[in-house]
DNA sequence: TTGCTCCTCACGTCACGTGAGGTGGC
DNA sequence: TTGCTCCTCACGTCACGTGAGGTGGC
């Protein structure tokens, strides 16, 4: 029979079944005068074992060594087979979480209005930020543009530390941020605005100092600990001048002045 | 920072920092003078959310449409999930289908010895297939080479007839072969054993009419009908052709004088 | 003549990995 | 000087899909 006989019998395409001569898997048959390959029932034979296997999931590589071993070719299947269950067992495993986070990312969506800015986050963090739109829709005027950069600072933060005692930061962070207490979060809105005043100011303005003050005490023990263990200017390789250089001087310079501040309380 | 640090904060290698920035998903940063690319808070902030997104299942693209919908992105990344979360629930199915096909063969492993040297069959041909090797171990020689090569040529039926409708010849196979009675299956091998002697026979031996009929003999009606109604010679394409030229002339010339027999009986 | 099947290149897919060959920074 | 990091090509991966351009069979 020819080619696309042979093809429609094993449920594959034509291109399959020359790419499967190419890489070596199946046998060239035999051709007609006209050039076309001539195939015998034994081809059809071999190739419905051939989509047997690789249905199961196993590698056309894999497929060759099992057709190849001839000697104890059951015993080869057997172990490729229990390879194979063991890596669609994981590959079931991570599907399963990936589907969970994104049943809770969905969730989060129908919640608040949509998904946050600023990508995909911890549902915690996605709590905090739902507050963060509500107190902002409370508060007059557009919302501080130092909110935004915090959060997209948080969302990193949140990322990059998955380890739970990584994650002290965030009790700490919902503390500061009024932990559902509408003061303390008009508190922190205040600071923010404050922060966005400093955008154009040169460091030594005197605005600074008060500012650092400010961020210091709205920041709760816990939190400051987590700050005073965090690396100081200039240390902590390029990520803390990337940090530093992310903002205006003189904003820069009022978190400075803050961390240092926090760092003091934390050796009393 | 320097690009080794920034894929250590997201996780990646700095190769597919690079590869993100060829493919223009992450805009390249500015150099050093010596040529190194120089990167910022931004960069980490975009690339820790970039992997965000890869990490749920995005691929490249849709990262990018995410990414560059700045107006309504969340109502955009919702689709995405939306549709991702269908596409993985598909893959799950498939994987737990192709895990329960596994399972059922390594069981059929544990129960006979090894796996069958047809590969990956159903598991009602597999049963018949461990009682053929049962009976043939009780009866004296080796085996019939046609009773593997009937083997293979189930195994290849089994394969392309998945669809209900089309697994009735499994019933009338089963009878056919004794349905655990021990007479009839040594009376199968009998018939297997005659048609080997038939390999190397001219077409008008006088055997081949003797082993037609014997062989229409076993076959019982469920299986007689299904034949019926099977391709005649010449017919059903290549296939049947095919088909043909597998076996010796003679033995060709006894299964075509059968199955004629066998339409005669239908038509009764 | 028309539509179908077949033939052989050869590039494209997806998300990078992996050298190859060379240079800057401590 | 040594080891580490960075740079730019450019090929390889996996299982085919998809033309491109041409020919045989009914």
């Amino acid at each position: 029979m020819r080619i696309g006989e042979l093809a429609a019998i094993a449920g594959i395409s034509t291109r399959t079944v020359r790419h499967y001569h190419r890489i070596g898997l199946l046998a060239e048959p035999s051709r007609r005068a006209n050039g076309y390959r001539w195939y015998g029932l034994r081809d059809a034979v071999v190739l419905s074992r051939i989509r047997a296997l690789t249905e199961l999931g196993l590698s056309l590589e894999e497929v060759g060594d099992v057709l190849g071993a001839d000697t104890d070719a059951g015993k080869e299947l057997h172990e490729v087979l229990a390879e194979l269950d063991a890596d669609l067992a994981r590959q079931e495993a991570d599907i399963r979480r990936r589907r969970a986070r994104l049943a809770e990312l969905l969730r989060q969506a129908e919640e608040g209005d949509g998904l946050p800015a600023e990508g995909p986050v911890s549902p915690e963090l996605a709590a905090l930020f739902g507050e963060m739109a509500r107190a902002s829709a409370r508060l007059p005027g557009p919302e501080p543009a130092m909110a935004a950069k915090e959060r997209e600072l948080l969302a990193l933060l949140d990322r990059t530390a998955q380890a739970p005692e990584e994650r002290g930061w965030l009790a700490g962070l919902r503390q500061s941020l009024g932990d559902g207490d509408p003061a303390a979060m008009r508190r922190a809105y205040e600071i923010y605005a404050r922060l966005d005043e400093l955008a154009g100011a040169p460091v030594d303005d005197p605005r600074v100092g008060a500012v650092a003050g400010a961020i210091a005490e709205a920041v709760p023990d816990e939190l400051a600990r987590a700050a005073a263990e965090s690396p100081g200017e200039g240390e902590g390789g390029g990520f803390a001048g990337a940090f530093f250089a992310d903002f205006a001087p003189a904003q820069a310079e009022a978190i400075r002045q803050a961390m240092r501040l926090l760092r003091e309380r934390a050796v009393r």
